[in-house]
DNA sequence: AACGGTGTCAACCGCCCAAGG
DNA sequence: GCCTTGGGCGGTTGACACCGT
């Protein structure tokens, strides 16, 4: 059938915005307290320009809520944590950092995030590591990204609802825990959780030969909950020790891992050969484990620092020459 | 100074999806 | 239920800046 063109682009200027433009687009916005239709805006505003070009320019550039200048290695950190979970999902990643727009992010990621990843011999469609591409189900391929993101999304969220579940039933209304420890749920209920949920009815559609979400339910202890615990007040964590034993197989996987275990051993049901069960994410756990505040120096420009710091912490497994 | 290589980022393109008729 | 439309998203492109030779 074919989709009709956004606007008759004959006409139409293409290319960078003047000065010019962007007042007239500004000003347009702010005197009708927001842009209406975007299709018909360029006309009403006497703009030669498509409505999506006006979009684009808007929510990308004009925007008064646009945060302008470097990224910190905060906001870097971020990025990478919620790649490792979300993937390409830009907008949903960019709705995490207030002020960022997706398309910054984008490009953030592929000039120079993606790069240290690969700096690092980790893969940044993965988050594994390269030398990790032996896959102990052997005849099945490896598990594409968006089902290891769902598995890992899917895995937290019901850890998190049971926590949440047993803390209110045994200790009745716990604000400070609900305050510190729901950054899950948090997330799950923003439009990052949003737009997982969705992506989740598409992978049923394409996993149909099996039940990506249950098996990952049941099989990534390991997975994106060591995030969570990341987020946990120091002053709530014994309390959750005291509460939930997830809460302590999740603090055991972690230090299966830091001793050089194969933390999915520990894993309640590691027989089964399903391909959420693929022990070699330990790049993203990793990645993931990486407390929010902790030293991200390694993800600095010098190569050969991530070759050190990879080398020592994330690849011990593996040499790698980086190859930037 | 000229040129080529590389990196960056704003902008475009095409696809997808939800809403509405 | 089908079709059209508008908006949003992710991938890609191309202009420009910078740097080394």
């Amino acid at each position: 059938m074919g989709r009709t063109p956004c606007c008759d682009k004959r006409g139409l200027k293409k290319g960078p915005w003047t000065a010019e433009e962007d007042e007239i687009l500004v000003n347009y916005i702010k005197n009708n307290n927001g842009h209406g239709s975007w299709r018909s805006l360029p006309k009403l505003a006497g703009l030669l320009r498509c409505g999506k070009s006006c979009r684009l320019r808007w929510t990308n550039y004009l925007r008064p809520d646009i945060k302008r200048g470097p990224f910190t290695q905060e906001e870097e950190k971020l990025i990478i944590q919620l790649h490792g979970m979300l993937g390409n999902r830009w907008a949903a990643i960019a709705s995490q950092l207030p002020g960022r727009t997706d398309n910054e992010i984008k490009n953030l990621w592929n000039t120079h995030l993606k790069k240290r990843l690969l700096c690092m011999g980790i893969d940044p469609l993965t988050h594994e590591p390269f030398s990790s591409n032996h896959y102990p189900t052997t005849k099945s391929s490896p598990p594409s990204p968006s089902t290891r993101h769902m598995a890992q999304w899917e895995s937290a969220r019901l850890e998190a609802e049971a926590r949440l579940s047993r803390e209110s039933s045994v200790f009745g209304p716990q604000p400070h825990i609900k305050a510190n420890s729901d950054f899950f749920l948090r997330l799950w209920n923003s439009e990052v959780g949003d737009s997982f949920r969705k992506l989740s009815k598409f992978g049923e559609k394409i996993e149909c030969h099996s039940s990506p979400i249950s098996q990952a339910s049941s099989s990534t202890k390991c997975g994106s909950v060591s995030a969570l615990t990341t987020e946990v007040d120091p002053n709530t964590a014994g309390l959750e020790t005291t509460v939930g034993s997830q809460v302590e197989e999740m603090e055991y996987c972690k230090s299966c891992k830091s001793n050089g275990e194969d933390f999915m051993a520990v894993g309640s049901d590691s027989s089964s050969s399903n391909d959420m069960e693929d022990s070699s994410d330990t790049a993203l756990q990793l990645l993931l484990d990486f407390p929010i505040n902790n030293d991200m120096s390694f993800l600095e420009e010098n190569c050969s620092d991530y070759g050190a710091a990879a080398n020592h912490a994330i690849l011990s497994e593996s040499s790698f020459i980086c190859p930037l």
